[in-house]
DNA sequence: TCACTTTGATAACAAAAACATATAGTTTTT
DNA sequence: AAAAACTATATGTTTTTGTTATCAAAGTGA
């Protein structure tokens, strides 16, 4: 048993196909066949079913890839351990980040990031936070920045800041000659909200039902964007939520809708997750203290209440 | 990096000398020069500091190894669910036994348990305390019998038992007339002990300490055996404690020396432990339930105090 | 200090393993 | 039924791992 043959093992559970495996190994396909044949003999046992189509693990299988997983990822820490003595902050690091997150905080970060780490070759995706779990536990995603808290057992969390939610009251609306908003002011009825996956919806809905406990699926639009979201509410359509960074860069045309919330400011907490082996540890702080030093000096509120971003 | 390589280090960590590492691991010494060049060149990182006799691990490289042992640790559970899928009890067991358990509890359980499981290639070693703590988590024991609790995050422990305390009281001792012994009239002045490094011994201590906090170091005389123990309380020289089960096989002419407890009578806690990686899990099961099912019938007491085997 | 031992490194070579190319044998799609 | 998509197998080449023989350096003891 090699790490290799377990690393191709890995490939294969994944992409459930050996030629595509292969590829993503860089090697070709009779290199995996002979391989995996090699492992099962010196093991004793089948671990992928080649009966179906596509290819499945057996039960044993399964068991075997988990624990291949571990094995693999223990064993990439021995670099991580190395990097770490050389004080080498570098290599590649794949970065998972929420779409309500993304367009605010990227180009807030990103230029000092590679500026002061230039040998870290950065690979960032937008994704939900549904799919970065899925991502950081199958070793796809070194780290993600997400709200939080995730009460996932597997990964850990570390704070990056909070951002108050803000409302957006167009000028026809209830609200409009309120000075600050408060949370009871809320009702589900009238608020536009993202569609379906972003946990900043989720969000939003949990605030709404702190005071009242609303009918669910009675929303009247939902859009794949912030920047919809206030278009449709320019309409008439409604007010709608935003977190506090999208309203920075407002032009006063468009500021003069927006209301904050009465302190404590309900508010979404931003953290850099990451899996609980803590490989690349030193790429994560390093990033963490970037970010964390970039907003200490755009986001000034002390005194919020943490809005849980999780559905139900 | 294969875990050969990892494998290889492991082995010259411990043996501090080439040589002998690669006896170990049964291939010639410039197998293991070479192979460890290797590792370093690819980590671009010194291990082993050559320049030290005997060999010593740099500050990186005992990170490499104690990483390199997860990951050994973490491989051979490949075998190890692959056994368990097979349903196969078997292949080599190493097992460490305290002294003052090895003469009583082997006897009543080796034979049942060959019997029972004829595939298990078992080695049992007779050590203390403190060296079985320092094997398991080596990876040089599988499990092992001891008092417990043991307070150790890296070794879980399940109870096989609890044995209680039995006075020998000699003819001529103070305490002779006395049917039942409280734990009031132990007095560490006049009680034999075994010498240092059993924990026995510790835990004889800690139950004299629980009404009088005598002086330390005081003690008349200490043995290296129960058996002496007895032999030296029978000259007279002060009384002494025995585990239960080594009470059992003495004839009348011991047995009338003999005093229990009153209940709650002191016992020891004695468990089968294991690294917390639980490896071979299979194997600990079995003789767990070997060992508890034997000791049902020998073992009645059930208003037990347990007192700690640790020493202070 | 001078043999002598111990121990790790190196060279040369043999054996084994890993991988590629080419191709055959299945199953699935069309 | 033909084509396409996949995996297995045969064969040869390259790479890796291991062995034996030998060397160099450091430590040991008379």
């Amino acid at each position: 048993m090699t790490i290799t043959q377990l690393k191709y093992a890995l490939a294969i559970a994944e992409h459930q196909n050996f030629t595509k495996a292969a590829e993503s190994c860089f090697v070709t396909q009779p290199t995996l066949s002979t391989q995996i044949q090699k492992l099962e003999d010196e093991l004793d046992i089948i671990i992928f079913d080649r009966g179906k189509k596509p290819i499945e693990l057996t039960d044993v299988g399964r068991k075997i890839v988990f624990q291949a997983r571990n094995i693999v990822n223990e064993a990439e820490r021995i670099q991580d351990i190395v990097d770490q003595q050389k004080g080498f902050i570098g290599g590649e690091f794949r970065l998972g980040i929420i779409p309500t997150v993304m367009p605010t905080l990227l180009p807030m970060f990103l230029k000092n990031f590679i500026k002061k780490y230039p040998k870290v070759k950065l690979k960032i995706e937008e994704l939900t936070t549904e799919e970065i779990l899925t991502r950081i536990n199958e070793g796809h995603l070194d780290a993600a920045i997400a709200a939080t808290p995730l009460e996932n057992e597997n990964i850990k969390e570390r704070v990056l800041y909070y951002e108050p939610f803000v409302a957006y009251i167009p000028d026809n609306h209830r609200l409009k000659d309120k000075k600050a908003i408060e949370v009871s002011d809320l009702d589900i009825e009238d608020m536009l909200l993202l569609e379906d996956g972003h946990c900043f919806r989720d969000g939003v809905i949990n605030l709404c039902k702190t005071f009242k406990n609303q009918a669910e699926e009675s929303f009247q639009l939902e859009s794949g964007s912030i920047e919809t979201l206030i278009k449709l509410s320019n309409e008439g359509l409604g007010m709608t939520l935003l977190p506090y960074l999208h309203t920075l860069d407002f032009r006063e045309k468009l500021s003069h809708n927006l209301r904050h919330f009465k302190e404590p400011s309900p508010a979404r907490e931003v953290s850099i997750i990451y899996h609980k082996s803590e490989l690349k540890m030193q790429i994560i702080d390093a990033m963490h203290n970037v970010i964390s030093g970039i907003i200490r000096g755009a986001i000034v509120f002390s005194n919020v209440e943490i809005i849980s971003p999780l559905p139900k």
